[in-house]
Order: C-alpha cells, then structure tokens, then sequence
DNA sequence: CCAATATATGCCGGTTAGGCATAGTTCTAT
DNA sequence: ATAGAACTATGCCTAACCGGCATATATTGG
C-alpha cells in the first residue's frame, strides 16, 4: 500500500519499536528486545518480547518496516527488520503531533507505604531502604549507558534522555532516604489516631496466625 | 467460602482497591474513583471505571469486600460497597509479602526526546516546557490533596506519600527545565553527526509535504 | 563433551485501559 | 420555569500488554 498523509493509527510501544529501528540498524526481534533494555527500559518500561515480535508483523504489514530472512549455511534463519522510508516519514509526522499522551506512574513501593495503616513499620522501612538500593543501582546503569552513548554524535538525543534518567534515578534515591527519616514520625503520629487500633490489631492478630 | 491463610491471588490493581476500602468506608464504585484521583493517582495510575467495578466484583466473590444496595426514595439505587474482615486479614498478608514488583513508568514525553533524530527543535521545546508546567500543576495538586490528608492522624501515611508525590513534581519540573538549558547543545552536537543528514532531511521533506 | 547460557520466535491466558452506551440527578443560566 | 450541561453510577467491548510457557538452535566454559 502506497504512502498516505494520514499517520497510521499504533499504539505508543508500537512507535517505541519503529523508534529503535529509526536508529537506522537492520535488527532481529531479539536484538530489538536487548536494544529496549539498553535504553528504553529507563524512561519507557521495556516491551516484552511477545510485544516487539507482535508490533513488528504489524509494522511490516503497514509498510513501516520491512524484513528479510538472513539465513547461515543452511537451514536456521533470523528474520531481520529495517524501517522503511514510510516508516521513517509516519514516525516523524506522530513525534510532530502535539498530542503526547500522559505520564504512567506505577510505584509499587509507594502503594505499599500508602497501605501503612496495616503494615508492620519494620517492614516499610525495609522495603524502603531496598527501593532506595535498588534506585542507586538503576542510576549506575543508565550512567554506564549514557558513556556508551556520548562516542556517537548521532546518539545526541539519546544521550541527552540518558543524562535525565541518571537524574531521575538519583532523585528517586534521594526520596526514598528522605521519606526513611520521616518514616518514625510518622508513625507515632499515626499511633495517636483513635481509629489506627483497628487496624493494627488487625495486622498482629495475622502475625499471630502465621506464627 | 471460609478464610484460608493463602493469600488470594489478585493484580495490583485489586490490592489498590481493597486498599482504598480498607480505610473503612463505605464507598460506591464511583465514590472509589474519585477517592482514588485524590490521593492514589499521584504515584498508582489511577485504575478507570470499568476496571474498579469489575475488582469489585472479584473482591466480593472473594469475600474481601461485601456490599449492600442503598436505595433513596423509591427504585434508584447504588451498591455500596465496605472491606470485610477477611479483606482486612488478606491486605495485611499482602502488604507483609516480600515482593514488591518494579516501578513501571512509561514517561511519553522522553519518548519523544529519545527521537529527537527525527523531531524539530522547536517541537522539543515546546513538548518539554509543557511537561514543565504540567508537573508544577500537579506538584500542586498534590501540595493541597496532602494539606487535605494532614488534618486527621489515621491519614498519616496518605500525608507521608503525598509529601513524597510532592517532591516526585518538584523533581520532575526541575529535570524539565533543566534538560531544557541542555537541548540546545543536544541539537548542535548531533548536527555534526554524519548520519544526522537523512533524519533531518525525512523530517524536512514532511513539512514540506503537509504544508 | 556435556551442561549452562544465549539466541530466536511464538502462543496463550489474564490484566488493563479507554471508548462507548445508558440512565437518572442536580445544578445553572437564560 | 425549564432546557441543557454536568455529575452520579454502572457496565460492555475491543485492543493493548505482560509474563509464563514452549520450542528450537548456538555458543561457551568447565
């Protein structure tokens, strides 16, 4: 099908993928996948490869990407995909639209603390103190990458979204250890509260249980 | 069907809900939504209709939640819906688990920064600036939800999180605005990239192409 | 040389979001 | 006073999406 105006309508991961081809490499679903976690996964989750192998027959059957077998000696192949010169004009049309959709926050860790009024105070500082690690961890990561990145002129962008997630990942960190030292008060405060015997008993009577 | 001390098997989403329940009020489905944009959005998403009433469901059929159906006046009625004991038992069980799965953030609007190969300048400007500004209106939003949560002790945690969500806002519009001072550089350094020339030109050949 | 790990792809079931439909209710502005 | 807008309240359907599982072959290290 022919090149029309009108920008195909895909899902956001679907243009995440296109994305990582518009890099310009010819690459295999399973190296689109470790390319994702290389970069993607800091600021946009990391598809799971039952997506990216989904969103790529999609892409190709729209023309966006297009695909070859590679196949060595003889019998086994590697489906390789490249974007095409479609594919390369609908990604710049949709980064064009002003439309950019929300930010999805999902933070397991603050439903947790959020959920204090049943949780035994030990165990939300635990939680918290592996959230502040784990922050650090993921700030280390995105450093190495963003080095990895600064060689190549062309990875400009992705260096400059790397620096940002560095930063993020150092504020996330910060938070945690913050909110540690604000965990005690915040339980004696909670502890003055009429209605906060309810619920505790109801979290020593489990522990009662299990014991 | 009696208590066992497994803990049932439910998505995130159904322990946010019960969650929400389990600072003891009776609340309607649509109560639970807007309860839920107050205070559950700032760091949970926050789930939509459809899927709050279908946890409903499942909660009840778990024996997590009961309901009864409040009836004004004559016919019209709404099914109110309150935490059980087990519900209770259960949230605590759950809270008390060791897993605590991975923050999921999709942030668009780096999406959009990470293709800034294929995307003009200005375009990038204005995408982050707004991003900025829509930060501050929800550090904003969260600063007031939080003064809300501080007038009543059994709160306390609601506060500590929303306190956190207040600097989550605050982080989020300073790396905005600070990525902002940086895009300049970003643009210039990869415009002496080799390769830059054929996004660049894609881009181009678009604008001309719509206008 | 065998085991472990990596490459490579796909299916399936369950979770989730978002749009749409519906219907009664309360508020507001002319 | 009343039309229309906005809010309360619930549910259905489709498409998106993840994670687990299954299945190969390939490479690497002990």
């Amino acid at each position: 099908m022919p090149s029309d105006d009108a920008i195909p309508s895909l899902p956001p991961t679907g243009w995440a993928v296109l994305g990582l081809l518009s890099f310009g490499e010819e690459l295999s679903g399973y190296d689109l996948k470790r390319w994702a976690d290389w970069s993607l996964r800091f600021f946009y989750w990391s598809p799971s490869f039952s997506q990216i192998y989904s969103e790529l027959r999609r892409l190709e059957s729209n023309g966006l990407a297009a695909s070859r077998i590679e196949t060595r000696d003889d019998v086994r192949g590697k489906r390789m995909y490249h974007i095409t010169d479609e594919g390369q004009r609908a990604l710049a049309a949709w980064t064009a639209t002003e439309h950019v959709d929300p930010v999805v926050l999902k933070h397991g860790v603050m439903l947790r603390l959020w959920l204090g009024h049943v949780s035994e105070p030990e165990h939300l500082r635990a939680i918290l103190t592996e959230h502040r690690d784990q922050s650090e961890r993921m700030r280390v990561r995105a450093e190495v990458d963003r080095e990895g990145a600064s060689v190549e002129p062309g990875w400009a962008y992705t260096e400059l979204v790397l620096r940002w997630a560095e930063r993020y990942y150092a504020d996330e960190r910060d938070r945690a250890e913050l909110m540690l030292s604000e965990l005690d008060e915040t339980t004696r405060l909670f502890q003055t509260s009429p209605a906060a015997d309810s619920a505790r008993r109801t979290a020593e009577e489990l522990r009662q249980h299990r014991a």
